[in-house]
DNA sequence: ATTTAAAGGACTGTTATCAGTCCAAGAACA
DNA sequence: TGTTCTTGGACTGATAACAGTCCTTTAAAT
């Protein structure tokens, strides 16, 4: 541990804004693409709504949909009933590997993603969820188990935020999104190995069951289980 | 519960930047005062630096700071050896009890603190911590003890974000500061009731005591029961 | 008394972002 | 076949935010 007393009011003075508009709006909609929110196909709200929902003006939107364009992430239909829609066609990872984990990074994401996952879980299992809530949860959790390789991730962390979402915090909802995505960003760094599936699909449907029968206990604690496979790999690599 | 399936996607899209970077700045700066993590007759950074620190040209933060010390809660001293000083002597606080509370905001954020808190002493607990660091954690729980009722909520934000400190996660800390600058805010907006700070004190000395012992379980509970004063006091205005 | 250096204060020109307006496409519908 | 209307596309002028430079103050050091 750093000098305790000096490093102290800084950590509290962090960037007000993390960079130019149009670059933290390439960021945001990349984001949720790959955590699945919306999915290969899905269409996008219209570029007015959008930008308003993004607080950014549809000039800087468009010029992020633009590059998301140009990159193969987005595809654009004119005309009436047009707009744009996410590439069904994959686009290619970037080299994995090739830049080093950072430590302090991988200790920060994996800490806060055992505080909020688990208790996200809890949460949902002790609440009183409508039916539609149990439909999505059971809609997200089919999803998953029949992915494939290539489209396991996104839909692994929909999942997961559904279930945020079934906590009643959207504050929590947030939160486990934006860690998913700093923990994808981990995962891109280390070469590939290819996931148990069927042990992960296991774990989730073990969650899932746990939360529609509403046992707190169950839910969290499979939670903590299933968070403990990414957890190792990532340490793995650190050593 | 709205409509599930309609609501899905936006509620990830949240706006990427929350107005202009000058009201963002001073709304920034201020929480680093409510918050206790600069005290009165502390001395800020120097500009340049801050600004760095805060990602934004050092033009925009002297013109939030120019409205800071304007509203009388900073004082600048020019010349070598001079800077900005969170000014001594406390501003009168706005009209309490004016706009009504938010039912959806105190539920998310008791929910959120609900989890963030415990989960952040107990890991605390949990750490092998320096001596530096218990010696913080000690100093933040006497400022507390001793505070009056005029300097008793800054001080009990610092605490609790020293205990966050403590946990070794960033963004725990970052979660823990804004989610307290949000219940600040709603509890700026309910008629003043003189809070136990006794009881409160008493609270606070058990959770740093369990923390020290490293005593996980008793500092989660321990947070838990602290918490649940503030929780039930807003819900009480909710209805 | 003079010098020094670290801080705030003030300006410049450039670039990013904005709100607002109008144009162009093109699938659905009559 | 033509009309309709929702959508993306393109432009304009105004404003916000920027990086960079130089000035002013003032307590400490000499």
């Amino acid at each position: 541990m750093t000098d305790f007393a000096l490093q102290q009011p800084y950590s509290m003075l962090r960037p007000v804004r993390s960079g130019n508009a149009f670059e933290e709006t390439i960021e945001h909609i990349l984001q949720t693409i790959k955590l699945g929110i919306f999915a290969p196909a899905d269409k996008l709200p219209p570029e007015r709504e959008l930008a308003e929902h993004l607080g950014v003006s549809r000039a800087t939107l468009r010029e992020a949909l633009g590059e998301l364009q140009a990159a193969g992430y987005l595809v654009v239909r004119r005309g009436r009933y047009g707009g744009t829609y996410v590439s069904e066609t994959q686009v290619r990872p970037e080299r994995r590997g090739t830049r080093p984990l950072d430590r302090a990074e991988v200790h920060d994401v994996l800490i806060f993603r055992g505080v909020i996952e688990p208790a996200a879980s809890a949460l949902a299992a002790g609440s009183n969820l409508s039916a539609a809530a149990r439909g999505h949860l059971r809609n997200c959790l089919t999803d998953v188990a029949v992915a494939t390789e290539a489209s396991y991730r996104p839909r692994d962390a929909r999942f997961h935020i559904a279930i945020a979402e079934l906590a009643g915090s959207p504050s929590l909802v947030g939160a486990v999104a934006e860690t998913r995505s700093r923990l994808n960003a981990l995962l891109d760094r280390i070469p590939f190995l290819g996931t148990n599936l069927e042990h992960s699909n296991e774990q989730h449907a073990r969650i899932a069951d746990a939360i529609l029968r509403g046992d707190s206990t169950a839910a969290e604690r499979a939670t903590l289980e299933h968070l403990e496979g990414t957890a190792a790999l990532l340490r793995g690599f650190l050593s």
